[in-house]
DNA sequence: TGTACATCAGTGAACGCGCGTTCACTGATGTAC
DNA sequence: TGTACATCAGTGAACGCGCGTTCACTGATGTAC
């Protein structure tokens, strides 16, 4: 389809908007960002966010959701990555996939886990993150042999991966983690393979 | 010292500031947070607060500051109600006492770990920050033997606890642990001493 | 194929709001002599 | 002990700003016949 350049309606502002929103979230973080800006930044006028998601809390649930399947996809992708198909390692790929998404967006990390105003309960939201919560217990699942739903060592082995590498994201992006941030890519992610391994132990 | 009523000058408006400031924090989150808030909330003109912080960031960094105090007096309260002086019960105890004030004022603990405009390079956070940090590398020293400032793999010890307590705080705060969020504050604190342990075995 | 009409998507002016900042002020306090 | 003066702490009016929301509108699109 061809896009006219000029043309009154702007084809598919749905997804400019969330694109947009993307942006002001990764610039300006949660306090510059209002509905306003986002629309300024696409070039439309700035009651047209409306029509499509209500108000700011809408367009801010729609970035989430967005966010846990990006999220969701990093850790996929490492194992895809992967070359063997060790349990642990599958493991650890995961938690290397979270790390990437987190330094990658992390205004969009704070959204999905620490804003106050969101809609935690929108139900494609909770859905985008039961997924990925999910891949981390199948993960599970597969290094112990048997469901964390059924079974609660297995449940805690989830809690403690989860929270292990969720704890190291947000404190290396809160700043407080001085020499972690101070490595390379490679001694952090070496790092970190030796901090995640304890959660697993 | 007695506090006349309607005094023109306050007495000590800088830690009713905080005071009030903490309050409004924990009511609104940071969305509702502004200096002229905070003033109201006081019962004093608006523009009295710049006197003692300046700007709203001022009086955030004395927030989080206070905050950095109070969290690592949770972490001490829990260790000197504790029984034995077992090194690895203390360290656990730290845990519990850093989940403690993560539920008690989590508004204050996303401030802490969380805000992006903040100035993470002020002196007296910085400090108040590394010493409740030093805590636990202090907890992990007596675990160990060692110093973790002397020994990467009681480093790496030190950062799996943290990201372990923090992870697992943060994520209770986010809403998205709804296991342990629907458990009473008994069944959660053995549950997170199942979990933490996995850090430190 | 053409026409009429309903619906949808985006516009732009207007509104009231709370915010931070500035500024001339005033009441209270402390200090020098 | 008293007086003069500087400094400090808080006031309140004023400003400009960006925000969300509302509303009558208009251009574009789709559908019924």
């Amino acid at each position: 389809m061809t896009v006219e350049k000029h043309s009154y309606h702007h084809g598919d502002l749905r997804a400019a908007l969330l694109a947009a929103g993307e942006s002001v979230l990764a610039e300006t973080g949660m306090e510059g960002f209002s509905l306003r800006r986002v629309a300024r930044e696409v070039g439309v006028s700035h009651s047209a966010p409306a029509h499509h998601f209500g108000d700011t809390q809408g367009l801010l649930v729609a970035l989430a959701t967005q966010g846990f399947r990006q999220f969701l996809a990093a850790m996929q992708a490492r194992q895809n990555a992967c070359q063997t198909q060790d349990a642990g390692d599958l493991l650890v790929a995961s938690g290397l996939g979270y790390l990437d998404f987190t330094i990658a967006s992390p205004a969009l990390f704070k959204l999905m886990f620490g804003s106050d105003k969101m809609d935690v309960c929108d139900p494609a939201l909770e859905a985008a993150a039961t997924a990925a919560f999910d891949h981390l217990a199948q993960d599970i699942a597969r290094l112990r042999g048997v469901s964390p739903y059924e079974d609660t060592a297995a449940m805690a082995d989830v809690m403690a991966s989860w929270s292990m590498v969720h704890g190291f994201a947000s404190l290396l992006l809160s700043g407080r983690m001085h020499n972690v941030q101070e490595m390379d890519q490679p001694a952090r992610e070496a790092f970190f393979r030796q901090v995640f391994a304890r959660a697993i132990d």
